[in-house]
RNA sequence: GGGGUCGUAGUUAAGUUGGUUAUAACGCCGGCCUGUCACGCCGGAGGCCGUGGGUUCGAGUCCCAUCGACCCCGCCA
């Protein structure tokens, strides 16, 4: 039977049938997802995107079709037309949606064979990432991956729900524009037109949309790639998509009310989630004090303790040098120390010397003391003065990280992490969003030998600190904000510098040179001139977002397609080398580093 | 740039102190089977052991190099 396209239409999915719709003469269309052939009567599931019909072929009702149905294999593609059936008892399958019925084929048309597929379609499998990503295409017909990329597209839509309703306007930003100092490397583009000028591709698109609030557009948004080149990791993606936003006229406090209520609606649409608020708010050194880190994890407690005053003069050497040499000490105590077995125990050192700490002391705290090589340096009075700041109980297990506040604070904040997924403190489906604020304006470069902006060069200072931009860079505060959720940073932004003659005294604080300035965004420092309302705005991962939603352990699964580690398709093979022609065309050619 | 894990049929894995014909499951092909739904039963095919070099009488196994996938550090304003 052919012509079957043409005589019919598509009547239902393969995931919508239910008993009550017994009798219908239905059309079907769509994969082979297997195939039972019991000799006389054979079975097949029907899949499309919606789900997985059964469907029948009786050599008594149907002979051409059954023949025909002989020829079924794994992925081929599929019309049926036929009679829903409502399963006897004792036939019905509960795991499937569509269980209770069946398709009575009474015509059948194969629209397509498949080859035999490298791997089955099912929702868990356990075949390897390499083969998945060369077969994306195969990959992508699991339901796994295809629900991901749905509530990617329910939470984009959402967003712009949103944003639309609050007089938000999305503006397309260009790709092919400049590169700017400051960041991360960029992905340049040759210029044909122009033989050795390069485009760059955005790392986001921070000054068009800064310059969008120079022309009064008051309220905008883009949901839109932006590109770093910089080596991936299981969240990270050279190309990946933000929620870019951009207002006028507002202080944190009015931006932060609109993002918590896109992140209410995106997580109510997406999860059925609903976060309470307002969201709570750490500054960022709170958070490097109690977490260590300034994307906390605040599913669980286990914070971090400074002790260093304690120990300042203590008989233990490391403790005592690294307190004197402007270090600290600082602790992870855990509750009843036995959940922690002895491998456990053995792999943290090996853990904490990841992020540069020489060395993890321990101590098990008893009635009468500890159990610890630590326990002979110290007094009494300083074994019980950290007990008292720790909050210690017999049985609990201490840990120390002695070194310099930023080594202290990474080796700790990340091993305080990864207890708490050995000691099972983080509830599944649970979500904890928090605002980091107060950051500081810059960092001191050790290989630049100069400060570097901690957010970027536009992010505005605390108005009380701006004097000290000329005598105290380090001091400064910004008015930047994070939005952390789970301990992945989702979200940052900040209220923009508005003024040039701030602007000015940032890049002379960064010591951009005035030429290098001019040439990179002269626009900007122009721009700033010409009547700048004070405005701000935030850019959110929407990869990792939807990562969270969907619990997915890589951003690979929520992207369709991805790059591998080494950032290149395995399905298409990019990168690959240029023909002659297009180099001679772009005026380039290509030097081997050969070592 | 650095550290780690891995690479054996289409897929996922096993493979002992180096030893003769490299196993298994699923998938695939053929046969049987009219109520299965991970259908069942019988039979069969399928291997550049990532690649290159070395040690050895002999290498999937040991050594060196190299390629690739993944995780992490650096990097990612």
């Amino acid at each position: 039977m052919t012509g079957f396209m043409t005589r019919y239409k598509r009547t239902h999915s393969c995931g919508e049938l239910r008993a009550g719709q017994a009798g219908e003469t239905v059309v079907l269309m769509g994969w082979a997802h297997r195939r039972r052939d019991h000799g006389g009567v054979i079975f097949v599931d029907l899949r499309d995107r919606e789900g997985v019909t059964q469907v029948v072929f009786n050599p008594e009702i149907a002979p051409e079709a059954h023949r025909e149905a002989h020829r079924i294999r794994n992925e081929y593609v599929l019309a049926v037309r036929g009679t829903l059936r409502e399963r006897l008892e004792g036939m019905t399958n509960p795991q499937l949606p569509t269980g209770e019925v069946e398709l009575m084929v009474e015509e059948l048309e194969i629209l397509n064979e498949s080859r035999t597929p490298p791997f089955v379609m099912e929702a868990e499998t356990d075949v390897s990432e390499t083969v998945r990503l060369k077969y994306r295409y195969l990959d992508l017909r699991r339901e796994k991956i295809q629900k991901n990329l749905i509530l990617r597209s329910t939470v984009a839509a959402a967003t712009r729900n949103y944003l639309a309703e609050r007089g938000f306007i999305e503006v397309e930003t260009p790709f092919l524009t400049k590169s700017t100092p400051e960041g991360a490397r960029d992905y340049l583009v040759p210029s044909r037109v122009n033989p050795g000028m390069f485009y760059a591709l955005p790392q986001s698109p921070q000054i068009f949309k800064q310059l969008l609030m120079v022309s009064g557009l008051d309220r905008y948004y883009q949901i839109v790639k932006c590109f770093r080149d910089e080596d991936l990791r299981a969240d990270r993606q050279p190309e990946f998509t933000q929620i870019d936003i951009e207002m006028s006229f507002i202080t944190e406090d009015d931006l932060m009310n609109v993002i918590e209520g896109l992140m209410a609606a995106i997580f109510k649409v997406g999860i059925g989630m609903e976060p309470e608020r307002p969201f709570p708010r750490l500054t960022w050194t709170e958070a490097m004090d109690r977490y260590g880190r300034d994307n906390p994890d605040t599913r669980f407690g286990l914070e971090l303790e400074n002790v260093t005053d304690i120990v300042r003069n203590c008989g233990f050497k490391v403790f005592a040098e690294t307190a004197t040499r402007g270090g600290v000490v600082k602790t992870l105590k855990i509750e009843d120390g036995r959940r922690l077995s002895r491998k456990d125990l053995d792999e943290m050192p090996g853990y904490v010397s990841d992020f540069g700490a020489k060395g993890l002391a321990w101590a098990r705290v008893n009635e009468d003391g500890w159990t610890s090589p630590l326990f002979k340096y110290l007094t009494a009075d300083e074994v019980a003065g950290i007990n008292r700041r720790v909050k210690a109980a017999p049985g609990d297990l201490i840990f120390f990280v002695a070194d310099s506040p930023g080594v202290a604070n990474d080796a700790l904040g990340n091993l305080r992490v990864r207890l708490a997924q050995k000691l099972g403190l983080i509830k599944p489906g649970s979500f904890s969003f928090t605002w980091i604020t107060d950051f500081p304006m810059f960092e001191y470069s050790d290989t630049e030998k100069r400060y570097m902006a901690t957010h970027h060069p536009f992010t505005a200072p605390v108005d009380d600190d701006i004097a000290l931009l000329s005598t105290d860079p380090g001091k400064v505060r910004a008015r930047a904000y994070d939005l952390v959720l789970n301990g992945s940073e989702i979200g940052g932004g900040s209220i923009r510098i508005h003024r040039s003659d701030v602007q000015s005294m940032v890049f002379k604080a960064l010591e951009l040179g005035d030429d290098e300035v001019r040439a990179k965004f002269g626009f900007l420092i122009d721009a700033l001139e010409y009547g700048t309302p004070p405005h701000g705005g935030i850019a959110f991962g929407l990869d990792r977002i939807i990562m969270l939603m969907a619990g997915a352990e890589s951003i690979r699964d929520v992207i369709a397609f991805p790059k591998t580690q080494k950032a290149t398709c395995l399905l298409t093979d990019a990168p690959s080398p240029p023909s002659m022609e297009q180099l001679m065309e772009l005026s380039l050619k290509v030097v081997r580093d050969k070592e």
